[in-house]
RNA sequence: GGAGAGGUGGCCGAGUGGUUUAAGGCGGCUGUCUUGAAAACAGUUGAGUGAAAGCUCCGGGGGUUCGAAUCCCUCCCUCUCCGCCA
């Protein structure tokens, strides 16, 4: 949520925001309300002040019929008060609504331009091993080493389901033990295991509610939501605190799983574990001073890179420009690994810098250390990294060709020294 | 899930309809004193909104009343006991 004097004082300043990143937020609706609602507002406080003095003479009046007099004048504007109230609190509610629909301003720094095609690259990293044989996708590979199975996948839960099975499984794991150790013995992050099912208010305050709720998956009763990212309970940890100036920053690393209910049509993206309605990931969530958050942004897509860069795979960074970038951010920096398999770069993580965008709406505060007002912090987090994608980029970068593959250096000792993966032993009931 | 108790300012805690919308204590800050510190003493010390006056906030929401921390309804949470359970 941005600052409504802002909306107030520069409305034409935030109307061509509005058009750079290609969408639309209800300006004048907010603006003629807001208005409104500082008028009653207005009224309605002289007319509490008055009713304060009033009631407080009641009490000191001892002539029974002044007070008769006073109660009688007080209940008249007990009414108008009562009228005025409800007026404000419903006009606060509508206003706070249209509110949460105006998405964040973008940084001055992020280039202009109307979608996903004016983003830039802004560096290319290669790594050392590059297969020189026709590399195999994933799914294929996948399939024939038993350890990703499609088909019992769907079977128990639809589609865009899969099972990771064996040595796939303890891949997937070993390399989140390895991510969250880098983070909190390198980083400096908090390893924090949050819960996956949130109230409804903990998606208003990162942003994902109410504009996005088709792409969410909620309980039966509709109180709580899975999370789409551990970017939500890890954020709002905070929410409702004033925390101390000597607190920040705060950075906190998780390991969830996250759930989304994705809108795009059927038979896209499809084929094998790139897009599934459950993936896991490790998020880095970081809570600083407003004046700190640029610089921090730096750093954590650099933290970003260190685990593409500890696994030695080739990936790029691309500046996301104003017409993509997504509701909550102010700035976004995409990172991008090459996957030779399916020939193309697959978005691994999102950093971005919420400013105070977040903070408002989760009303996360900090006091300053030489006294003075509590002022909103900055909100900032980036994958570290999505899972599916690098057991993508592995069992592709790192692919022999007899169709199986290494595993990367630092993440053998996690395998317990192990450094290739082959066919799995057979499945079935025949086995148990 | 059942029974009971309770939710007040950073913390403890008083307050059961008005004459202080929050006593008192602890902690924090400032000052006096001191070579310095401690102690003592004095003062000060929440949030939101507003240019200010003011208004609002005693778990959330609703109600009664001229007036609610205080009475009523409802929801949430915490604690104790029982039941169930990975």
């Amino acid at each position: 949520m941005i600052d409504l004097k802002i909306i107030r004082d520069q409305p034409d300043m935030v109307r061509s925001a509005l058009v750079a990143l290609n969408t639309t937020a209800p300006i004048d609706e907010i603006l003629s309300l807001d208005a409104s609602r500082r008028q009653v507002v207005t009224e309605v406080e002289s007319l509490k002040a008055r009713r304060n003095e009033g009631s407080k003479e009641v009490g000191r009046t001892k002539d029974a019929e002044r007070r008769a007099e006073l109660i009688e004048e007080m209940r008249v504007l007990g009414d108008d008060i009562a009228a005025k109230d409800e007026q404000v609190r419903v006009t606060d509610e509508e206003l706070r609504n249209l509110l949460l629909l105006v998405p964040n301003l973008p940084l001055p720094d992020v280039p202009v331009g109307p979608d996903e095609s004016h983003n830039a690259v802004t560096k290319t990293v290669e790594a050392e091993r590059k297969p020189d044989f026709t590399v195999r996708p994933h799914w294929e590979i996948g399939e024939e080493l038993g350890i990703i199975d499609f088909e019992r996948g769907v079977k128990i839960a639809g589609t865009r389901n899969y099972v990771l099975r064996g040595d796939g499984a303890r891949l997937q794991r070993a390399l989140i033990t390895w991510m969250l150790d880098l983070h909190t013995q390198k980083h400096g992050y908090t390893e924090v295991y949050p819960p996956y099912l949130v109230l409804t208010e903990m998606l208003v305050g990162t942003g994902q509610l109410p504009k996005f709720a088709e792409t969410q998956f909620r309980d039966i009763e509709g109180e709580k939501w899975l999370i789409p990212t551990a970017e939500v309970p890890v954020t709002n940890l905070y929410r409702d605190e004033i925390l101390d100036e000597a607190e920040l920053p705060i950075y906190n690393t998780a390991y969830t799983a996250c759930f989304r209910r994705e809108q795009i049509s059927a038979g896209r993206d499809v084929r094998g574990i790139k897009r599934g309605y459950q993936f896991d990931k490790v998020e880095m969530v970081k809570i600083v001073h407003p004046e700190k958050s640029i610089e921090e942004h730096a750093r954590l897509i650099q933290e970003a890179e260190d685990v593409l860069m500890g696994l030695e795979l080739p990936y790029r960074l691309l500046q996301i420009c104003t017409g993509d970038l997504s509701f909550t951010a102010a700035n976004k920096v995409d990172l991008e690994v090459w996957s030779p398999g399916v020939a193309e770069w697959l978005e691994v993580s999102s950093c971005s810098n919420f400013l105070e965008f977040q903070a408002r709406r989760a009303n996360i505060k900090f006091r300053p250390t030489g006294g003075g007002r509590t002022q909103f912090v900055h909100t900032l987090n980036g994958s570290g990294l999505a899972l599916p994608r690098i057991m993508i980029a592995i069992m592709e970068n790192y692919q022999l060709p007899d169709g199986t593959f290494e595993i990367p250096r630092v993440i053998q000792p996690y395998m317990g020294g192990q450094t290739q993966i082959g066919k799995q032993g057979p499945i079935g009931p025949a086995r148990v």
